[in-house]
DNA sequence: CAGTGGTCTAGACCACCAG
DNA sequence: TGGTGGTCTAGACCACTGT
């Protein structure tokens, strides 16, 4: 048995050693983060984590409690702990797939592409990036339907090296928000919602009538500390909401 | 000493107890809720708590550690354990007040009650706040700026019973959102964003040119498990964004 | 120095679940 | 029945804070 910083000066111990639930923890986050582990998959139940780490049961539950806590896996008492579904994320207005949403209502969503060329980066664009002049970039357009109905016009521009396959997709049947989460793993998104009168090109993609006004959500993603991504998300401003509820926890 | 689940049948376990760790939790959680104990105040120690509860202590560890996760306290080795102060709630776009959001981009907050009367429901405002016709409600409208540009009306209907005194608030002082928070703990929160063609009143407090579309956030906030309040905060579209970014976190 | 939280151990009993 | 998670105990060493 291995008493902590008590025994014998034999291991490489670098004094100040991380806490062996973080280890466990950050093995298992970690093999989620690189795929080995997906959704559903089993991990070591707590004596296989005993024997595998050489720690206390006590230590092994509370690395996996806590990645429960987190969200990151399920736990079944007489079942065992499994990899849980990718988060819903959704702490605010939809992060989520448009195409989803429409399921959801029990509806059936429709994508037509309006363009989706590789580009670079003019004035205006490497701004929205920050970037620099000249950066290969996918500006893609695309009209988002809701059993025929035009609800989203979406207008994006993604970092080609971070994408390169981007030009590539058919986002007749994927969404660029699913295959960009797919492929470059989610560190910070940030939303900015406004309402505005639609150009003349929206108004004609959306089907507006005159006069009607636009809710727009300026969507911008970063991954591997870099901002990747930056879309507009125009909707009809007279069939289209954006909604939100919370339920204050009290956690206990 | 006592065994769990293993001393002499001698006290009053129903069964099927509530763990330690949670009654643990519950109280110090309701003592907070009920304002025994309020932000910067100092909580038991895990030694004290290891008296009073009469468990172990990484019982009352797992207690404490938890509460700290969940925000309700932190802790500092060598010091002891503090109530936190009041979570920001900021899951989403501003929950917060309007006047502390002027305030941080350092304009001055201003506030004109263009009205503020008790009325009884009618068959519209009764659907709005899901009550019968002829309850006693409230209904302020006021005009919020920042530097003395118009920036928010709100126009918003409270449940009487809940707050008797709104009526008598000086919401030039302190903001209708404030005051509901303070009286009535807030237990659900429900948002909705849609782009909209003002009326010619809105357009007038608002001082908005024709033809310029406004964001409106319907936000209605539930407590003591009834609704309580509905409320429309309309935003010039051409000054005014909602906005929200989030890092995701892995937990490690 | 005594008190605090941070971490860990080597046991334990229990409820649950599958074969 | 054996494995799983859920909970608990009675110790322990450590680093940190204040007096």
């Amino acid at each position: 048995m291995k008493l902590q910083r008590h025994d014998a000066p034999d291991d490489d111990a670098p004094k100040q050693a991380i806490p062996h639930y973080k280890v466990i923890k950050r093995s298992i986050s970690d093999a989620v983060k690189k795929g080995d582990l997906k959704a559903g998959d089993r991990i070591p139940s707590e004596s296989e984590l005993v024997a595998q780490f050489n720690v206390s049961r006590m230590t092994a539950n509370r690395a996996l409690r806590e990645l429960q806590a987190a969200g990151i896996i399920v736990r079944h008492a007489g079942k065992g702990s499994f990899i849980a579904e990718p988060a819903p994320i959704g702490q605010l207005i939809e992060i989520r797939n448009i195409a989803d949403e429409v399921r959801e209502r029990g509806h059936v969503w429709r994508a037509r592409v309006v363009g989706n060329d590789e580009e670079r980066a003019d004035a205006e664009t490497a701004a929205l990036l920050q970037v620099a002049l000249g950066t290969r970039l996918f500006h893609s357009v695309i009209v988002h339907y809701e059993d025929d109905m035009p609800i989203q016009l979406e207008e994006r521009f993604v970092l080609a090296s971070i994408a390169p396959d981007y030009g590539q997709c058919d986002f007749t049947q994927t969404t660029p928000n699913e295959y960009l989460t797919r492929i470059a793993p989610l560190e910070r998104v940030e939303h900015r919602v406004s309402a505005m009168m639609p150009d003349e090109r929206t108004r004609a993609l959306l089907a507006l009538a005159e006069g009607e006004p636009a809710l727009r959500m300026t969507r911008r993603t970063w991954s591997r500390g870099r901002l990747v991504s930056h879309a507009w998300l125009t909707h009809p401003g007279n069939r289209f909401e954006l909604s939100a509820a919370f339920a204050i926890d009290d956690h206990c």
